[in-house]
DNA sequence: CAAATAGTGTCTCTAAGACACTATCAT
DNA sequence: ATGATAGTGTCTTAGAGACACTATTTG
């Protein structure tokens, strides 16, 4: 009995969420993209594990967030392997380095229907199902929770927040209404700053309140 | 490495939330209060186990659901066993027969803090964390699924349905806004009968709609 | 009729959506 | 000044909480 981790890793491109896929380098299903995972070693935290899987295929250290665990009896061909499923979010642009053909982003709406590259084959073992499950589980936790800020650099605009909730709950979403919502949560601090390369009216700068007021 | 399955069998009684602990028959911790479980066999799935664990310690045959795994290195002294946690929902009165001194109901406000009985010792592992865990599952879950009507017979009363969510939240509920919200959600379908056993007004039985309106 | 619970009407308040407006900066 | 985006005010609507009321059944 195997225990592994799956990273689902995710960001937002082009407005819309995608998912990191990494092509395989053992059998089965040798070559064709897939998540990322590692096995989990005897002296190592579910938790170091997943980070130990992201920092190797993304090449970036970020947190992780477990949201299930997978195990169907033949999920796995070769012998009964259990998977913890794990997210990473990740701000696209760190992510466009290790960008290569093993390494490529996925819309998330495909890789969940259709296979990894165009309309080609489904992703092998549960991959699929694992990537709605962390979709599904990322929605609900959207506004339960400042994980979901991972998705952004330490600094960003409301509107670029926005852009992120609209990706990731694939609908438009109410600005004023949103912007309240989001100042009055006091989950936002805002910098004096301003976003500096925008061509038009500068937007402020606001970052992640840290947990001080009581 | 090997992988159990811990089961977190929750009731209603006396209109607080209560968890099952059973006395441990193994080492460690043996003859200790602590949540049952029993390991993954190489040809059950994960959803199977939990469902054999709950038979065979609570007599019942109902539905699980998985809410997370339990990973950490050294919680289990044995050795490296990971735990996947799941919930299962029973009608206090089908729990009350199993009842003895190796299976006991525990509020779970005591469960998550203390011992299992009285201000005893800390449950066992990981297992209070467990308990909280699933707990806060319950808790978020209440309104985004069916499955929390586990804790009720087939009919139930408005009244009963009520409880229950006061139960599970730790708070009391507003009786008017509660029945509107949910009837209108269409999960409830109304029989043409009335509580009998009451001693006045007999209130209108209700069970959990069948998915056919569409 | 008295008691006790079932079920509802009303008022208020909060938050969201729709829409349009004002504010600000780059060019 | 123009254009495009940042940010806000207002109106309406939906839903929850508070409170009190009516309705129904048992004894």
């Amino acid at each position: 009995m195997a225990v592994t981790v799956d990273a689902v890793i995710l960001t937002v491109r082009d407005d819309a969420l995608h998912v990191l896929l990494t092509r395989r380098r053992d059998a089965p299903a040798l070559g064709e993209l897939a998540l990322p995972g590692v096995f989990v070693r005897a002296d190592e935290d579910l938790d170091d594990a997943a980070r130990r899987a992201v920092r190797a295929k993304a090449g970036v250290d970020v947190a992780v967030r477990q949201f299930r665990a997978f195990g169907a009896v033949h999920r796995d061909p070769r012998a009964r392997i259990i998977s913890i499923g794990f997210i990473a979010l990740v701000v696209a642009d760190r992510l466009a380095e290790v960008l290569d053909d093993d390494h490529r982003l996925v819309p998330v709406e495909r890789a969940m229907s259709g296979g990894g590259s165009g309309e080609g084959p489904a992703l092998p073992f549960d991959h699929a199902d694992i990537i709605q499950a962390a979709h599904s589980y990322l929605r609900a936790d959207l506004d339960t929770s400042a994980f979901s800020f991972g998705l952004l650099p330490d600094e960003f605009t409301l509107r670029e927040l926005q852009k992120v909730h609209e990706a990731v709950r694939g609908e438009r979403v109410n600005k004023p209404a949103f912007r309240k919502r989001l100042l009055d949560s006091g989950k936002l601090a805002g910098t004096g700053r301003r976003d500096v390369g925008g061509k038009y009216r500068p937007a402020e700068l606001y970052r992640v309140a840290t947990e001080t007021a009581a």
